[in-house]
DNA sequence: CGCGACACTTGAACGTGTTCAACTTCGATG
DNA sequence: CATCGAAGTTGAACACGTTCAAGTGTCGCG
């Protein structure tokens, strides 16, 4: 009747070795949480675990949405009531920060696993598309909800050029040792005025020029 | 008497284990070059080559290395003459496209491990220090050479940007799967113009605010 | 020559991610 | 009810990166 319940025992299956997953994630971070070990704390044996998960990386992937969805649900309460282009920006990115934190310690770990072209963890792959059409989401809501002046055509390549810096800003951010990753949350503080300045001067009549052609480049390179 | 030679036979075993490596690395990438394949090609037991390499990973920082040095190489021939900071870069980058094609099919693979915040192998490592200032050095030339009039940190501040240009551009090509990384270079050609825009357009009285912002930006995040 | 120190070398052993052929459940169908 | 097939489940087995205690060669010094 219900769309997605193929059987009874085999979703329970499935969500006890995602959880036993995240759990072991948490306490011991990626490298040094065994196949094994997921498989004997979700109670299913280790070749179950692959009947679910055809591999260790598929797990993370769980975890990859769970940060993206809380980034949504939070970003969009901080972005209430605010109109500057520039708040609305530096909200949604200490979001993200904020709601990664937790998670920061071993998040290096599997960024590696993200970084690998042929893994599905990447960015850029296809099943990872869903994640990144809604983190460009938060982007459009953050552009669209904006007083900020600018023309049709950067108003609708912004969320994604915005995107773009968000991965920059994440890469800096595992590189971040500091405390609370302080030195991540300096950048934001700096980085996005700077962001609204250049949106401000993006219709200057020497400039207008570079901005469509970056667009242009944009929309030719996108496969 | 000689200052390295620490031994005749050590020395060339450690060199007999990097050429099969490398060997290997091209015939059929990092991942299906197993140690145990090195070791074999390279006339010693598996043991002896972790006595001289203490990963895997380290066997790939010869390849690095390489590519940084032909890359020097070649960009330095091709910049000869050449006075447009727009020539000046693309002969730059497409240098890099050059040197690195015969190693894309596993230089994805060994992508993965050169994201790892904690290998060596990350540009950002202080191992990678001296090849990263090396390549920040060619950005360097390509800027110094050049006729592109603008102000005096700018220029200073320039090559590190044209750098991380680089990264990106890298980041790119490792996920080009075209014909000779056709993309990459299509890319490369239109993005050129696009950065001599901007750079020309930097001194403008609106825009001028912005990259001394962005530099002093840069400044303060350098760790 | 004898001997100790040290660079070098070895292969067995460990723990890991992953695969697979065999087994068990269980609901639908005749 | 009996049977069949698909979904679910199992643990042994494999290949790999890595470690390590034990071995071998070699040089210098007494």
């Amino acid at each position: 009747m219900s769309e997605a319940a193929k059987s009874e025992r085999g979703e329970q299956s499935r969500l006890a070795i995602a959880a036993a997953a995240q759990e072991l994630f948490l306490e011991r971070g990626y490298d040094k949480t065994t196949m094994r070990a997921v498989a004997e704390r979700a109670g299913v044996s280790l070749g179950n675990a692959y009947y679910y998960f055809s591999s260790k990386e598929h797990l993370v992937q769980a975890f990859y949405d769970g940060i993206q969805a809380s980034h949504a649900e939070v970003a969009v309460r901080r972005l209430d009531g605010r109109v500057a282009l520039g708040d609305r920006l530096g909200a949604a990115l200490i979001a993200w920060i904020d709601v990664a934190e937790p998670f920061h310690e071993f998040a290096a770990q599997f960024f590696k696993v993200a970084a690998d072209p042929g893994s599905p963890l990447s960015p850029f792959s296809p099943e990872s598309a869903p994640a990144r059409d809604a983190a460009v989401g938060i982007h459009r809501l953050v552009v669209e909800g904006s007083d900020a002046k600018v023309t049709k055509d950067v108003r609708a390549a912004l969320p994604e050029l915005l995107w773009m810096l968000q991965m920059g800003i994440v890469l800096f951010w595992v590189h971040d040792q500091s405390e609370g990753q302080a030195r991540t949350r300096e950048l934001v503080q700096r980085l996005v005025p700077v962001v609204d300045k250049v949106v401000k001067v993006s219709r200057l009549p020497g400039v207008k020029g570079v901005i469509t052609d970056l667009i242009d480049l944009l929309d030719a390179m996108r496969p």
